[in-house]
DNA sequence: GTGGTCTAGACCACT
DNA sequence: GTGGTCTAGACCACG
């Protein structure tokens, strides 16, 4: 379910954060689903169990998962995102975005690729 | 001209990078406009020499400025961008962009604050 | 295994560099294979860590080698040359082929001495 | 006759002596033919006269040219050159050829693309 | 004056 | 342990 590229210059616990996030976006996961524990996940991914954990404290920190002693790690209820936040989020894309203005491409031309990755990135809409 | 946050996690170096091509999308700087040298702009924004040179090392990489030996350095031309580039860089904005499906933000509601950002970014064209 | 000439006007990365690729080719290093860290290196040539670091990130940048955070550098696969490439490099060879015919060397005598040259950089292809 | 290219990496002197050198033996510039004087050449090129004159010095040093005061700059006998000489110089090409060879390019495709080099440099041998 | 290289030594993120 | 970033300060080649 999850693919880790050890090669890349993302952080390891990164990408399964991203993963997990994103499994939960396309409907893979739902809120209440139990997560593998860090044991079973680490040895999955072939990745150090602290990496997991890591990325496990991380996703607890921002109330995307739940831990609850001796039962295991469950995915949280959505939270919602003030308009702050998201003003945080979106201008974190201004670097790539200046890029592609730097290399010449159009606005409308970075809009369409960017809505194509949403669709992507969205998975079935009509659960 | 140039901005920098000690205190960001993005390494200052970077944030050099950033802004001189922001610079050149927003028509500030043009072709063959010398930069300030590796000397003065470290002055300037208080960081180490060494740092600057790294930035202009990277920009230089990237075609993005040419350093003339004894001289100065000077914006390069502005390369074309492939199509497998572009998608590159486009891939990039996916994580942060699945972040905010996550929180639950409607697609167009984030293409009209990317458009927006873009706007933001792009400078006057009309110049 | 790699010797640094500290008084040679060639940079101390640059002879890194070299000697890496050249270990490549005699095959004593092979892809996934791990490189000494930069810390290692840097102690067993006597310079200092930042001049390997260099080396090092060079390398990267060449997709010679490449990093994975926190567990080490690594030979990474062989990426074919285009004709262009090709053509870039044999160019960089005039300068000193002209010094040559200036001192009114025959071409086959340059022609030999570098196929001699060849087959001492080549390593023993019969492994 | 000669051209500089500002942006090339290659100290501008040292894109003197090489052309002077090619010129020579192209057979365009002659035993006892004069060179244009420092300053006429300096402002031919648009470069700094310094430049032209370290060019000239390095060029006197190495006996490929010499000054009578009063005169004039003249290109001078061509001097033998030792075996050990040759070496010397066949060595400079290591690096450049050690990479084509990381890049898996066969000893004759060198050899090949060398000899094209060499009679592009060799001018007219049938003088 | 310009940038390029190098040393010495510090702190941090990642595994 | 690994590499990445940064500072402070030195020397050199080039124009």
């Amino acid at each position: 379910m999850f693919k880790i590229d050890i090669k890349s210059s993302t952080p390891i616990y990164m990408q399964i954060i991203e993963q997990i996030k994103s499994a939960v976006v396309k409907g893979y996961l739902k809120q209440d689903d139990m997560l593998p524990s860090v044991r079973k996940l680490s040895s999955m991914l072939e990745v150090n169990p602290n990496t997991v954990a890591k990325a496990y404290n991380e996703l607890e920190r921002q109330k995307v998962i739940i831990t609850v002693r001796g039962r295991g790690t469950f995915i949280d209820e959505v939270h919602q995102a003030d308009e702050e936040d998201i003003q945080e989020k979106i201008r974190k894309l201004a670097p790539v975005l200046t890029e592609l203005k730097y290399k010449g491409i159009d606005d409308d031309v970075i809009l369409n690729k960017i809505k194509e990755l949403l669709s992507e990135i969205g998975g079935n809409e009509n659960d």
